[in-house]
RNA sequence: GGGGCACUAGCUCAGCUUGGUUAGAGCGCACGGCUGAUAACCGUGAGGUCGGCAGUUCGAAUCUGCCGUGCCCCA
C-alpha cells in the first residue's frame, strides 16, 4: 500500500522476496525498461558479448541457473559503466542428436531405421516441437532468475537464414581447400547399421571376455625371426597394414625355444624363460623394416607391411610391438595416415567378412576369431593363446558388441591450423588462467581433423554434393542451390532434409548428375558459428557484424572446453583468422549436497524454480556469486537460505530501519544535507569503507573473480555498515532534538543505501530496484526510470580518509579484546566496571581520546585510561618481523631470533623502551652484531599471571574489576530494564507505548530502583515505577545472579 | 592409457599468483551476553598432522617432484 503521507512507502520487515521479485518483474515489463536501457546506450563504446546457446533439451536445474546469472551480473555492470551492449540477444542450440533421441524415445522407437518408415518430414517436425517445448523452460526460468536479454530477437541454429549461413562458411573452407573425405573410426553396431555416438556407447560398457593372442610375424629383414605381436581381436589381423613400436623402449631379439624373436626387452622378461639375448635396440632402429603379410587375401598397391613408430605403445599389455588395422582403430587410423597406408576394410556394413575374404566369407568377423586362430595354428604362427577380460561396448539397444569400424566422414583439416589456433588463443584472457595453457591449450596443440559429418536426420544438411565421378560441389547459399538446380523450390521447401535430399543437379565439371552426400552438419559446428550466422552475414548484417566481432567475452560451463570454447575458435580461426572471443570465463559444474552429479533419475536434481519460489531470485543469484565461478560445488538448499538470512536480510533490515525512521522524523535528502567534512568521525568513516568497495568491486569484476567482489560486499553490508555503523548510531536516529548529529547519521545512511542500490544492481536487481524506486524515485519522480540506468558507482579519491578507516578497525579489533577480557573474567557486559586501563609503549594517545565515548558505551566502563608502560603488570616478548628482517640478515635470522628469546624480562621491558623511543637495539647472533630498529622487529605485550588482560593492536587492555556497591547498584538496575523490555516484547507493545511499571525487590533492590529511578522510567517508557507486589498486567518472577525480583508491566 | 582440476575445522568454502613462524569465514555444536532491526544480533570456546611422502629454503597450506583419493575431458 502506498501511504501518500509518508515520506517512504512503508517496508515490511519480513517480506516475501519472491512476491516482491514477481511485482519487479511485472513493472520491467510494462515500463519497457530493458527495451528502454538499450535505446539510452546506442552511441556508445560496444561491449560485445555472444550468449552461448543451450542445448533446448531437457530442464533447466541449479547449475543452468548459475550461467544466466553469471552472465547477467557482468552485462548489467558493463551496460551501468555506459557500455552498449552488443547484440545482448538469446540463442538456441536447437540440432543434434540429443533431440533426436528425445524424440526417439517419445515416438517409442527402438531402431534407427523406424524413423525412415515414420518419415523424416514428420519426425523432424517432431524435433522442432521437441525443441521449442524446451525453450519456453529456458526462457521463464532465465527470465524469472532476473537475466536481461533480448528473447524475441534471438538467434536459433535450425532457422533458414542461419543454416544458409553456415552453408556459406563451409564453402569457404573448402575453397581454403581445407574440407576434405576421409576415413574416421568410430564404434558401429553392425545389427542395428549405424555408428553410435560416445553418449550412446556410453551407456552400453560391459565387462566380456575376448581372446588374447600371441602372433608371430615373418621379418623380411632380419634372419628367419619373428616380431612377437598381441591382439585380443582376432579378425583385424586379415586388415593389418603396419606394426608398431615405440621409438624410446629398448627391443630385443632374443633365441627361444629353437626361433627367434623381436619384442620389447622388458616383455621378454616377463613372457618367456630361459632365452638368450641375440642383439638390443631402440624401436626407432626398426622403423621401416618389412614382414610378410599374415592374410595375403587383399594385396594392397601402396606400401605397407613394415614397422612404424608411435608413442602411444607401451609395455603395459602384450610385447611392446602392436599389430595396427587402420580400418579398426582410432590409434591405428592415425598411423596409417601419417604413414600414408592403405585402409582395408574387408568387413561388410552386416559386420561379415566379404568374399574376397574367401576363407572366411559370410561370417560374423568376431565368430571368425577362432577359424582364424586355427589357421595361423597350423602355419605355425600361433605363438600363445589365452583370454582376456575387459570391459568393452556393446549396443544399448541391441546387446550386441559394437565394433571399432571405418567410416566416411567429411573432415575439416585442423590439423593445418594449429599455429594459428596457438596464436589466436595467446590473445584471449582466460578464467582460470591455467585453461589457456592446459586442458585447452593442450588440446589445440594437439588438434585433429575435425570429423564434421553425421549420419543423423535432424539437423544442417551438409551443402555437399557428389556426382558419380566423385566430383564435389559444396554449396554456399540457397541462391546458388537455386541455380544449380535450375526449377523453382517447392512450396514447402526448407534447408533441412529431406528437402535438400530431394534436390540434384548436373555436374558442373562432367555434367553427370549430383546428390548430396546423405549426412548433416556436426551440431556443434552450428554453435561454433553463431558468431556470423546469428547476423545472415555476409548476406545481410555486414557492417554490424564487423562491428561486433571478435567479442569482448563469452562465459560458459567447463565442459565447453573442447565443445563451444573450441568450435568457436576453430571456426573463427579458419574464415576470419582471429580468435573469436578475447575473454573466457569458464563456470564449474554443481554436484548435489552428496556430492554426485544432478540427474533426474536418480533424483537429486535441484531445480531453480523451486529454490527461487521460497528464497527469491536475488539470494539464488548471491547464493552462486559467492564461490569461485569456476568451482565445481556441491549444492545443499539449507545454504541458499542460509545466503539469504545472512546477507539478503542483513541488507534489507538495515533498509527497513532506515525507512521506519526516515518516516517517523519525516526526512527529506535536502534538508538533512549536512556536508561531509562537518559530519561525525563514524560517518565519515562508513563514507570512506563504502568508497574503499566500490574499488574491490571494480577489480574484482575486472579479474572475473565475482566472488571477491561478494566478499567485498559482505564485510561492508554485514559488518560495517549494519553491524557496527547502524548499531552504534542507533541512538543517534531515536533522541528527539533533530540536530545536526541527527541529521548526519540520516543522510550517511541514506547515501550509503542509494549507493548499495547501484553497486549491488548488476548482482541482485530487484532488491536493489526496490531500493531505488522507494529511496530515490519516490521522491524524485524526475529520476531515472530505473536503477539499472544509472551509472555505476567509481572511486572516488576525495571521500576516502585512509587515516580514520585504519583507526576505526584499530577501535573495533580493540572493543573485541575488551569483551573478550569481561566473557573470560565472567563479568557480564551489563555489569558497569569502573574503569579500563590500555597500556602501549607506543600507543596513540588522540586515538583512544577520540573514541572515549564509544569504548565507554561498548565495554560498559566509566573511565578509560592510557599508560604508556606498566612494570608491575606487564611482560614484554621481542621476536623478528620476519618478513623484514630475514631478507637483510639471510639466515641470521635465526640466530636473533633465539637470542631475543634469552633475554630476561627486565631487559626486554628496557629494550621496548628503547625502540619506541626510536632508538635501535644491539644483538650478538652467530659472532656477529646486529642493529635492529623497530621495523625489524614484533613485540608483544603478555599480562602477568593473576590479571585479566588481553592484547591487541599493540595495546594491553586491563579491566578494574573491583565492583563497588554503586556499580552494583547500577548493574542491578539494567537488568532489570532488560527484563521489562523483554516482558514488552512478551505483550507485543508499541515502542511509543506508556506502561506502568511495579517491581517487588528486597531493600538493596529497592535502594537502587528509587536511586536510578529516572533512567528506568525513561528506559521502559514508563509513567509510574511502584514498589508493589504487583497485581495488574503481565506479572512475573526473575532469579538472577543473587536476586529474586517479582515485575509487573500494566499498558496505559 | 593421456590431459586437466580439486583435496584446508563436523559441513560449505576462502587463503596459494607474490613463502614469513598464532591458517581464516559462514553454518553447526557448547557456554555466556544483548535486545525500541528480531526467520535476528554480539562474544567466548571446542574442533585443523592444510590428502600422504620427499625436496628447495633460515622459514612451506603456499614453490618442486612422487604417490593416493575424487571429479571433468579425451582415448
Amino acid at each position: 500500500m502506498v501511504n501518500e503521507k509518508q515520506v517512504f512507502d512503508s517496508v515490511k520487515a519480513l517480506p516475501s522476496f519472491s512476491e516482491e521479485e514477481e511485482k519487479i518483474l511485472d513493472f520491467w515489463e510494462k515500463n519497457k525498461v530493458f527495451d528502454k536501457l538499450r535505446e539510452m546506450r546506442k552511441g556508445s563504446p560496444l561491449f560485445r558479448w555472444l550468449e552461448g546457446p543451450p542445448t533446448a533439451n531437457g530442464l533447466p536445474h541449479i547449475g543452468h541457473a548459475l550461467t544466466r546469472a553469471i552472465k547477467d551480473v557482468y552485462l548489467r555492470h558493463k551496460s551501468m559503466l555506459g557500455f552498449d551492449v552488443v547484440p545482448w540477444v538469446a540463442g538456441w542450440d536447437c540440432h543434434g542428436l540429443p533431440v533426436e533421441l528425445e524424440v526417439e524415445k517419445t515416438l517409442g522407437f527402438t531402431d534407427k531405421s523406424q524413423i525412415e518408415e515414420y518419415g523424416m518430414v514428420k519426425f523432424n517436425a517432431e524435433c522442432r516441437k521437441s525443441v521449442f517445448k524446451y525453450v519456453k523452460e529456458w526462457r521463464d526460468m532465465s527470465e524469472r532468475i532476473g537475466f536481461w536479454v533480448d528473447f524475441e530477437n534471438r538467434y536459433a541454429t535450425l532457422d533458414e537464414n542461419y543454416v544458409e549461413s553456415v552453408w556459406w562458411s563451409l564453402k569457404e573452407i573448402d575453397n581454403k581447400g581445407l574440407l576434405y573425405l576421409g576415413y574416421k573410426v568410430v564404434p558401429y553396431c553392425p545389427r542395428c547399421g549405424t555408428p553410435l555416438s560416445s553418449h550412446e556407447v556410453g551407456q552400453g560398457m560391459m565387462e566380456t571376455t575376448d581372446p588374447s593372442v600371441f602372433v608371430k610375424i615373418k621379418s623380411l629383414d632380419f634372419e628367419d625371426t619373428y616380431y612377437l605381436v598381441w591382439t585380443t581381436t582376432p579378425w583385424t589381423l586379415i586388415s593389418n597394414v603396419c606394426i608398431t613400436v615405440n621409438p624410446d623402449i629398448d627391443y630385443v631379439q632374443v633365441e627361444y625355444n629353437g626361433e627367434k624373436l623381436i619384442l620389447a626387452e622388458k616383455k621378454a622378461e616377463e613372457l618367456l624363460d630361459d632365452y638368450t639375448v641375440l642383439q638390443k635396440f631402440k624401436g626407432k632402429n626398426m622403423e621401416h623394416k618389412k614382414y610378410e603379410q599374415l592374410f595375403p587375401y587383399i594385396v594392397p598397391e601402396e606400401d605397407a607391411f613394415y614397422v612404424t613408430l608411435a608413442k602411444y605403445v607401451t609395455t603395459e599389455e602384450g610385447t611392446g610391438i602392436v599389430h595396427s588395422a587402420p580400418a579398426f582403430g582410432e590409434d591405428d587410423s592415425v598411423i596409417g595416415k601419417q604413414y600414408g597406408l592403405p585402409v582395408m576394410n574387408p568387413v561388410l556394413e552386416d559386420g561379415t567378412f566379404s568374399e574376397e575374404i574367401t576363407d572366411f566369407a559370410g561370417l560374423f568377423v568376431k565368430d571368425a576369431d577362432s577359424k582364424i586362430m586355427d589357421n595361423l595354428k597350423e602355419r605355425g604362427l600361433l605363438f600363445k593363446k589365452g583370454v582376456y577380460t575387459h570391459t568393452y561396448p556393446f549396443c544399448y539397444r541391441c546387446d550386441g558388441p559394437l565394433l571399432y569400424y571405418s567410416t566416411e566422414t567429411w573432415f575439416i583439416e585442423m590439423s593445418k591450423m594449429r599455429d594459428r589456433l596457438v596464436a589466436n588463443n595467446d590473445k584471449v584472457r582466460w578464467q582460470p588462467a591455467h585453461l589457456k595453457e592446459g586442458r585447452f591449450g593442450n588440446f589445440i596443440r594437439e588438434v585433429r581433423d575435425w570429423a564434421l559429418s553425421r549420419n543423423r536426420y535432424w539437423g544442417t544438411p551438409l551443402p555437399i554434393w557428389v556426382c558419380e565421378n566423385d566430383h564435389k560441389t559444396v554449396v554456399g547459399s540457397k541462391k546458388e542451390l537455386q541455380e544449380l538446380y535450375g526449377k523453382s523450390f517447392s512450396e514447402d521447401f526448407n534447408l533441412h532434409r529431406p528437402w535438400v535430399d530431394e534436390i540434384t543437379f548436373e555436374c558442373p565439371e562432367c555434367q553427370k548428375t549430383s546428390t548430396r552426400v546423405p549426412y548433416v552438419v556436426d551440431c556443434w559446428y552450428d554453435a561454433g558459428a553463431s558468431i556470423f550466422a546469428q547476423y545472415h552475414y555476409p548476406f545481410e548484417n555486414k557492417e554490424i557484424f564487423n562491428e561486433h566481432f571478435p567479442f569482448d567475452f563469452i562465459t560458459e560451463a567447463i565442459d565447453q572446453t573442447r565443445g563451444w570454447f573450441y568450435t568457436l575458435l576453430a571456426i573463427s580461426t579458419v574464415l576470419f583468422d582471429k580468435p573469436a572471443y578475447m575473454s573466457c570465463l569458464s563456470m564449474g559444474h554443481h554436484l548435489y549436497k552428496d556430492g554426485k552429479k544432478m540427474s533426474k533419475s536418480k533424483g537429486n536434481v535441484i531445480f531453480t524454480g523451486d529454490v527461487m519460489q521460497k528464497y527469491g531470485a536475488d539470494s539464488v543469484r548471491w547464493f552462486l556469486y559467492s564461490y569461485p565461478t569456476w568451482n565445481s560445488v556441491k549444492v545443499d538448499p539449507d545454504n541458499i537460505y542460509e545466503t539469504m538470512k545472512k546477507f539478503i536480510l542483513t541488507l534489507w533490515n538495515s533498509y527497513s530501519f532506515f525507512v521506519s525512521n526516515a518516516n517517523a522524523d519525516n526526512f527529506n535528502p535536502e534538508e538533512f544535507d549536512v556536508p561531509l567534512k562537518e559530519r561525525p568521525d563514524l560517518d565519515k568513516w562508513l563514507i570512506s569503507e563504502a568508497n574503499y568497495l566500490t574499488k574491490s568491486v571494480d577489480e574484482a569484476l575486472e579479474n572475473m573473480t565475482i566472488h571477491i567482489a561478494v566478499q567485498a560486499f559482505e564485510k561492508f553490508v554485514i559488518d560495517k555498515f549494519s553491524n557496527w555503523y547502524l548499531r552504534q548510531s542507533r541512538r543517534r536516529f531515536w533522541k528527539n532534538e533533530l540536530d545536526k548529529d541527527k541529521k548526519s547519521a540520516y543522510i550517511t545512511t541514506y547515501e550509503v543505501l542509494v549507493k548499495l542500490s547501484k553497486m549491488l544492481a548488476p548482482f541482485i536487481p530487484f532488491i536493489s530496484e526496490k531500493l531505488h524506486q522507494n529511496l530515490v524515485r519516490r521522491l524524485d519522480s524526475e529520476t531515472a526510470l530505473s536503477v539499472h540506468f544509472l551509472e555505476y558507482p567509481t572511486f572516488s579519491k576525495k571521500e576516502v580518509d585512509a587515516d580514520l578507516s585504519r583507526d576505526m578497525n584499530k577501535v573495533l579489533s580493540l572493543i573485541t579484546a575488551g569483551r573478550s577480557i569481561r566473557s573470560s573474567a565472567n563479568i557480564k557486559l551489563r555489569q558497569p566496571l569502573s574503569e579500563l586501563i590500555l597500556i602501549s609503549p607506543l600507543g596513540k594517545k588522540d586515538l583512544i581520546e577520540k573514541y572515549e565515548e564509544v569504548f565507554k558505551e561498548e565495554l560498559n566502563v566509566k573511565k578509560i585510561t592510557l599508560s604508556k608502560s606498566s612494570d608491575e603488570l606487564v611482560n614484554y616478548t621481542i621476536k623478528p618481523n620476519f618478513k623484514v628482517l630475514a631478507p637483510k640478515v639471510k639466515s641470521a635470522v635465526k640466530g636473533i631470533g633465539m637470542e631475543l628469546e634469552k633475554l630476561d624480562p627486565n631487559q626486554t621491558r628496557e629494550y621496548v623502551g628503547m625502540l619506541a623511543k626510536g632508538d635501535s637495539i644491539t644483538i650478538t647472533a652467530d659472532g656477529t652484531e646486529f642493529q635492529l630498529t623497530l621495523e625489524d622487529l614484533d613485540y608483544r605485550i603478555d599480562v602477568q599471571e593473576g590479571f585479566a588482560g588481553e592484547e591487541a593492536e599493540g595495546y594491553l587492555l586491563l579491566f578494574n574489576s573491583i565492583i563497588t556497591e554503586d556499580l552494583k547498584q547500577e548493574g542491578f538496575v539494567r537488568d532489570i530494564i532488560r527484563r521489562v523490555q523483554t516482558m514488552r516484547k512478551e505483550l507485543d507493545l508499541e515502542y511509543t507505548q506508556e506502561i506502568v511499571l511495579s517491581v517487588n525487590a528486597d531493600e538493596f533492590g529497592e535502594e537502587a530502583l528509587k536511586k536510578f529511578e529516572e533512567y528506568i522510567k525513561e528506559e521502559t517508557l514508563s509513567k509510574d515505577l511502584e514498589f508493589i507486589k504487583p497485581k495488574e498486567g503481565l506479572i512475573k518472577d526473575w532469579k538472577f545472579d543473587e536476586f529474586e525480583v517479582t515485575i509487573g508491566v500494566k499498558p496505559l
